[in-house]
DNA sequence: GAGCTCGGACCTTCAATGCA
DNA sequence: GCATTGAAGGTCCGAGCTCG
């Protein structure tokens, strides 16, 4: 297989193991500050066995579409993927659902309370003779928790919220002004039957947005169009099926580290509601299994 | 081949809990 | 009061699929 440009996590590897981005990769976020005296810039690459995935930073709160297409945005509005879809005039903020309050939980386990102490492994690693920690490429931030404070500080740790990111040269620059493409014209004719259009702020033109969508968490369309929309989003389900016609899970995807903990609270946090996956502006609605709603519905911010 | 869909891995936030 | 825990609620990766 050839080798692809990107880690698994669409970052190159070795992300920010180099001290200046190379023609053609920028920053997803603004350029980082430069390192204080006496720390590296960055770590050097560790060796190839090595190479764990950097943690994946996310932005506090992707556009509407952006999250309804389950896609990457970033901070600026209208963001990167809005613009290169010719969609900018419907990048915004969505609405973020306030935190449940009351909700008992079980006795805490105090992992910490057997404070590890030093010279102790922690996470498999291990301090030399010195007392210190082994210098980075031995070791990255993945599997390491944040803030741990052995860190040792021989290199300068990953600045916070700055991810180079990989763009081709030719795109290192924001287009221009992008042709309708043809997630704009798909979108406009999914949405066109079962639409509302919301008041747009002043200055802001409005967008359509799917009904049921715009009903909140799991939508629980009624009515004729609700039927349609699910009806419609059973045919447009993924997933083999088998001999019997039973759904299987498409997922293939290799384990990711670190997730069992994710995947069995969630489990357990199912509230068992059929999923039901509706027509929306660019993503959809369905749930994941987690009881959460994987993929929100939008909700413009006003 | 570019774009879309969507399951689920991964991340962040913050209320509940426990200890000093 | 503060540190820790762990679940809620979010982002977005990436395989499989569709469509021009
Ligand atoms: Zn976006
Ligand atoms: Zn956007």
């Amino acid at each position: 297989m050839a080798a692809t440009p990107n880690a698994p996590n669409g970052l190159p590897p070795g992300a920010y193991m180099m001290p200046f981005p190379p023609p053609g990769l920028v920053y997803a976020y603004p350029p980082p500050p430069p390192p204080p005296a006496g720390y590296a810039p960055f770590p050097p690459p560790p060796a190839p066995s090595a190479v764990t995935r950097p943690k994946r930073k996310q932005v506090k709160m992707a556009c509407t579409n952006c999250a309804a297409a389950c896609k990457r945005c970033d901070e600026a509005r209208p963001c990167e993927r809005c613009l290169k879809y010719g969609i900018a005039d419907s990048c915004m903020d969505g609405v973020r659902k306030e935190r449940k309050k009351g909700i008992k939980r079980g006795p805490y386990k105090r992992k910490n309370k057997l404070a590890q102490p030093d010279n102790q492994p922690y996470n498999g690693y291990t301090p030399n003779g010195d007392g210190q920690w082994p210098p980075s490429g031995d070791q990255t931030n993945g599997g390491v928790p944040n803030g741990h404070p052995a860190m040792p500080p021989q290199f300068m740790p990953p600045p916070e919220g700055y991810y180079p990111y990989y763009y081709p040269p030719h795109l290192a620059t924001r287009p221009a002004a992008p042709r309708p493409t043809l997630e704009r014209r798909r979108l406009a004719k999914r949405t066109a039957a079962a639409a509302i259009v919301l008041p747009a702020p002043s200055g802001i033109p409005s967008y359509p947005y799917a009904a049921e969508n715009a009903e909140g968490k799991n939508g629980a369309p009624s009515g004729t169009n609700a039927e349609a929309a699910a009806e419609q989003s059973k045919k447009k389900k993924r997933g083999r099926v088998t001999e019997d016609g039973a759904a299987v899970s498409k997922t293939k995807k290799a384990k990711r580290p670190a997730a069992s903990v994710d995947a069995a609270a969630k489990e357990s946090s199912d509230d068992g509601s059929p999923v039901v996956s509706a027509a929306t502006i660019n993503g959809n609605g369905t749930g994941n299994g987690t009881g959460a709603d994987p993929h929100p519905p939008v909700v413009a911010a006003v």
